[in-house]
RNA sequence: GCGGGGGUAGCCCAGCCCGGUCAAAGGCGUAGGAUUUAGGCUCCUAUCACUUAGGUGUUCGUGGGUUCAAAUCCCACCUCCCGCACCA
């Protein structure tokens, strides 16, 4: 008889509904225990992987409520954002790619594509599915509080998050610069371009040199090696232009006005003027005022920069090659005879361990490079500028900057520029072109007047991290990179003109994003259900309404004065937030770490008092599907709900929950998925063979009976330890593999009637029953009620262990017997002999005595133990053997960690005798083998070949025939 | 570059914080056996090498070091993975 596993997850989840299990109330008799996951972005159905986290965060609230926590696992959904906008639109264009995997991974019928021509119908749709797949996975959800981030009240609630956070300083304004694609009118990220490419954005200083009525204008990454300009490089084979911008004319090649467009006050007055009409005419540096020349160069690229650069031949292995090229190029002398070669010295500007001078030459030369068209320039110049960077010195030519560490120098090079005038910022796509799905190719733009949540306010910093430090963080070792995260953290944009979401309520023009929404609705989560139930019209849901229900600013008569709603419902808001918050614990993947987690961590401390921050953060590792990342070009992708028709909820939840440690990927297959099914079958198979067993006595128990029970205690143990931890892995290790180890021993070893062991069975599957209940909440209350109980397992309370059942002299004794057949197969499996029987020697007294003398002490020399021993008036009679002995003792006692020596201390001599006889009885049923004990101080001893000498305690000496 | 996490037997994955019970748990796989009409399931045995007496040797990315003792502590190196945003 197999479990059917869609019956009993049918039977049990209409169970759980009926009897609202899984809503939470408040109660005053018992601690509450609120816990959250990351709400999920509809616009895919889930898959396995996604399936980690709220299994996880399931499990610990099953394990919770074990313990006799009132726990809340609320859920929710996040609509806000632009992907779901982009899929509208490439499902409009019948993108092939999504169809595809619409109707080959996720199985969604044509016709149902079809309909999903809004992003609302797409959110909705798959907000659907993800809610049944957890359904059907049994989560224990409290869904009358779920909503949605556009739900008008949500974003009454948003709206107050953030005139919270603007009347508290905590939002900036200002710009910054993005990949941009024209054509779509839209900021582009990774997911936006062909290929999936991160636009790589790079800031240039943009370095004015005056020339005539106008300014020379280079763009360059080192500012701070203006020291050490040479000369201009033009290219003289293409165009420039002098454009006009506010007061000055600047030029810059014809390929790179388009950056400067916005800036251009007169755009009648483009002049253009070739390359090569530039060579040989003078300028100055603006900052040494020393006298430069233009000169030709290849490698000049129009559409890089400006067009024009400044070369320091020193430090740039281009400028370095080219200017070789130039003064070895007979034709370019002679054509441009105006140029004079001895104002191209390279003057050295920084300095490494690594290079004593001219760092640029030295690598052109330790690279072979013949040209300044050579690619290996490329390299050479990353190197040179990443050694510089990192590890270079200002050299005394720099003045005021003089040894200041490059980096350093850099920035303060760069603002003091600024700061003259002669220079200003230019940003440009580093790894261009970057094409945007649209197939235009993107560019930057400068988002001005952008709204910022300004996570870089120091004072703010310090309340994040005192409450990272103020909570628990599972596991343990994340806690480095939330601190880590705080600390870079700055600026962070929290609007977009696109995408559903909230308007941003002092600035329509804008939504917030997804990420700034996202950061405190753990406290909605208290209030929704209310709010759905009393019907409160959205526009009620003032700014005094959430301060006074969420921060208990105001009183309680003003505010249902104020909104009209009325004072009672008001007040049961107020205390079911009072009852929920803080929050317990939140639940996310570890890719969220950067950024939603640390960003909840933020805003709860901006806004919430400290007694309402959050208490802990559990952060999982992903998930591999046979050890390979998950995506829809492997192909192995598996939609939970699909999973879960197949294979059962229950064993996918252990398949996911045992597969990896907290952090750790968790490699999935689903081959262990199977056998974890057959595991939970036998359970099954063997349940329904014991259920009507009467019940166990355990203060009965005997023999192996006790050492199970010890086993038992001691599982039960070890086990809620990890689940504190959740160490859901290991936790599930010793409910399921070692448990089972233990009761295959036992199958073995047990000799009471089948009748009581059956009862024995049964109470020790009542217990484990209840171990695997958060794990696998369908079977076990399948087999909780196949037991006889009526009630769900999930009102039952965690099993704690009852230190009368361990018995470590029991596990001693059956340690010993296990060694000592170990000992038996080993000799048998070295000799490869047939036996028909078994001599087994147990030491003499003395031998123990001196042993257990042995490991009272500290430390013992073998010296001192002989002696001792040989003067020993006892042991006289035995003095042959002490010194061999000793020896042997010796040896094993000083490798042996304290926890077993205390174990031995505290149970003393064992009666090997009678221990080691079940050995008869085993070998007797097992093989029909003879089994002998012997004292090796018997006088009878039947001892052939002399082995009795080597007996030991805790290690009989053996003699096989 | 900055930050984080890894490298353990055929594979996956524990152990490392707190050194000794570590030739190293458990799972998977593989081989032999039992059961079965057969297969599956289940059970037993084996699975680094050598070994006709419970032993020995060599192993935990590489190389050093500390220690009576190192997978575990320290140093250096090699190598793989992930994040660095305005996007969920």
């Amino acid at each position: 008889m197999t479990i059917n596993w869609s019956d009993i997850e049918h039977k049990w989840r209409n169970k759980w509904d009926v009897e609202s299990l899984h809503n939470t109330n408040i109660d005053n008799d018992k601690p509450k225990f609120f816990l959250t996951v990351a709400y999920p972005y509809p616009n895919s159905p889930q898959h396995i992987g996604h399936g980690r986290t709220y299994t996880l965060t399931d499990v610990y609230a099953r394990y919770k409520r074990m313990l006799g926590f009132n726990v809340l696992f609320p859920m929710a959904f996040h609509y806000t954002g632009t992907p779901i906008l982009a899929m509208t639109k490439r499902l409009a264009e019948n993108d092939p790619e999504l169809i595809n995997a619409f109707q080959d991974v996720y199985n969604i019928p044509m016709s149902t594509i079809k309909e999903l021509d809004e992003p609302i119908k797409i959110a909705q749709y798959f907000h659907n599915e993800i809610k049944q797949g957890m359904i059907e996975m049994g989560y224990s959800i409290d869904w009358r509080r779920e909503f949605t981030t556009i739900d008008k009240a949500y974003s009454r609630f948003i709206e107050w998050q953030f005139k919270k956070l603007n009347s508290g300083g905590f939002i900036t304004r200002g710009s910054h610069p993005v990949g941009w694609c024209p054509n779509d009118g839209n900021p582009v990220g990774q997911h936006d371009t062909l290929g999936d490419v991160e636009p790589d954005i790079g800031e240039y200083t943009i370095i004015k040199f005056t020339f005539e009525d106008a300014k020379l204008v280079t763009a360059t990454l080192r500012p701070e090696t203006i020291f050490g300009v040479t000369n201009l490089w033009i290219n003289p084979e293409i165009e420039y232009v002098k454009i006009s911008l506010n007061d000055e004319k600047w030029i810059v090649s014809r390929d790179s006005m388009n950056k400067f467009e916005h800036l251009v006050s007169d755009k009648s007055s483009l002049e253009i003027i070739s390359g090569d009409s530039l060579i040989g005419k003078w300028t100055e540096n603006p900052f040494t005022d020393m006298k430069i020349q233009l000169l030709p160069a290849s490698f000049v690229d129009s559409k890089n920069g400006t067009g024009l650069v400044m070369s320091v031949p020193s430090h740039a292995p281009y400028d370095y090659q080219a200017i070789v090229d130039f003064t070895l190029n007979l034709d370019l002398l002679s054509k441009y005879p105006t140029i004079d070669t001895n104002n191209l010295v390279p003057i050295d500007v920084i300095k490494t361990e690594k290079y004593n001078n001219t760092p640029a030459r030295q690598l052109v030369s330790e690279l072979s490079i013949k040209n300044q068209d050579d690619p290996k320039l490329v390299e050479a110049t990353k190197e040179l500028y990443n050694l510089e960077f990192t590890s270079g010195k200002m050299l005394v030519i720099a003045g005021d900057y003089a040894d200041l560490p490059a980096k350093t120098a850099k920035d303060k090079v760069k603002n003091d520029l600024i700061q003259m005038g002669i220079a200003t910022k230019l940003y440009e796509i580093m790894n261009s072109p970057v094409i945007c799905r649209c197939g235009t190719e993107c560019v930057i733009k400068m988002f001005e007047d952008q709204w910022f949540i300004d996570y870089g306010m120091s004072d703010w910093k310090e309340k994040a991290h005192s409450s990272i430090d103020s909570m628990s963080l599972l596991p343990n070792e994340i806690t480095v990179e939330f601190h880590n995260t705080i600390d870079w953290l700055h600026e962070k944009a929290c609007a977009r003109n696109s995408g559903l979401g909230t308007i941003l309520p002092w600035d329509n023009d804008w939504i917030i994003e997804s990420l700034s929404d996202s950061v405190i609705y753990m406290a909605y989560y208290t209030i929704s259900r209310l709010i759905k139930e009393k019907n409160l019209d959205s526009s009620k849901l003032s700014e005094e309404f959430f301060d006074y229900v969420l921060l208990g600013i105001g009183e309680c008569n003003s505010v249902a004065n104020t909104t009209g709603i009325d004072k009672t419902t008001v007040d049961e808001l107020r205390s079911e937030f009072l009852y929920f918050y803080p929050l317990d614990s939140r639940h996310s993947g570890r890719d969220l770490v950067p950024n939603h987690l640390t960003f909840f961590v933020f805003n709860h401390s901006a806004i919430f008092p400290k007694n309402h921050w959050p208490q802990q953060i559990v952060v999982n590792g992903s998930v591999l599907m046979d050890g390979k990342k998950m995506s829809k070009s492997f192909g192995n992708i598996i939609p939970l709900r699909q999973a879960v028709k197949t294979y059962g909820a229950d064993p996918i939840r252990l398949g996911i929950m045992s597969a990896a440690e907290l952090l750790q990927d968790a490699d999935f297959s689903l081959e262990l998925v199977k056998s974890f099914n057959e595991r939970l079958n036998r359970i099954y198979t063997v349940v329904q063979e014991i259920k009507n067993a009467p019940d166990y006595d355990v203060n009965q128990a005997n023999s192996i009976e006790k050492w199970m029970l010890s086993r038992l205690q001691r599982t039960i143990n070890v086990t809620t330890d990890s689940m504190n931890k959740l160490r859901v892995r290991e936790s599930l290790h010793h409910i399921i593999y070692l448990l089972d180890i233990d009761l295959l021993w036992y199958n073995r070893r047990t000799t009471i009637s089948t009748e009581e062991k059956n009862s024995f069975l049964k109470y020790f599957f009542e217990t484990r029953i209840k171990l695997l209940a958060p794990f696998a909440p369908y079977f076990s209350e399948e087999i909780w009620e196949i037991l006889g109980h009526d009630k769900s397992i999930t009102l039952e309370t965690w099993p704690t262990s009852d230190d009368n059942l361990i018995d470590e002299n029991t596990e001693l004794s059956e340690e010993l017997i296990k060694n000592t057949i170990e000992d038996i197969n080993n000799i048998l499996k070295v000799t490869k002999i047939q036996i028909q029987r078994i001599c087994i020697y147990i030491p003499a007294n003395w031998k123990w005595e001196i042993f257990l003398s042995a490991l009272q002490k500290d430390s013992f020399n073998l010296k001192d133990l002989i002696e001792t021993s040989l003067n020993n008036p006892d042991y006289s009679e035995f003095k042959k053997h002490i010194p061999k002995f000793c020896q042997s003792i010796f040896k094993e006692i000083s490798n042996m960690d304290s926890y077993t020596k205390s174990r031995i201390l505290k149970i003393g001599q064992l009666n090997e005798n009678q221990i080691l006889q079940e050995l008869q009885s085993f070998y007797k049923l097992q093989n029909n083998i003879q089994v002998d004990l012997f004292s090796e101080d018997d006088s009878d001893l039947y001892d052939p070949k002399n082995r009795s000498i080597y007996s030991r305690p805790m290690r009989p000496a053996i003699f096989l025939e």
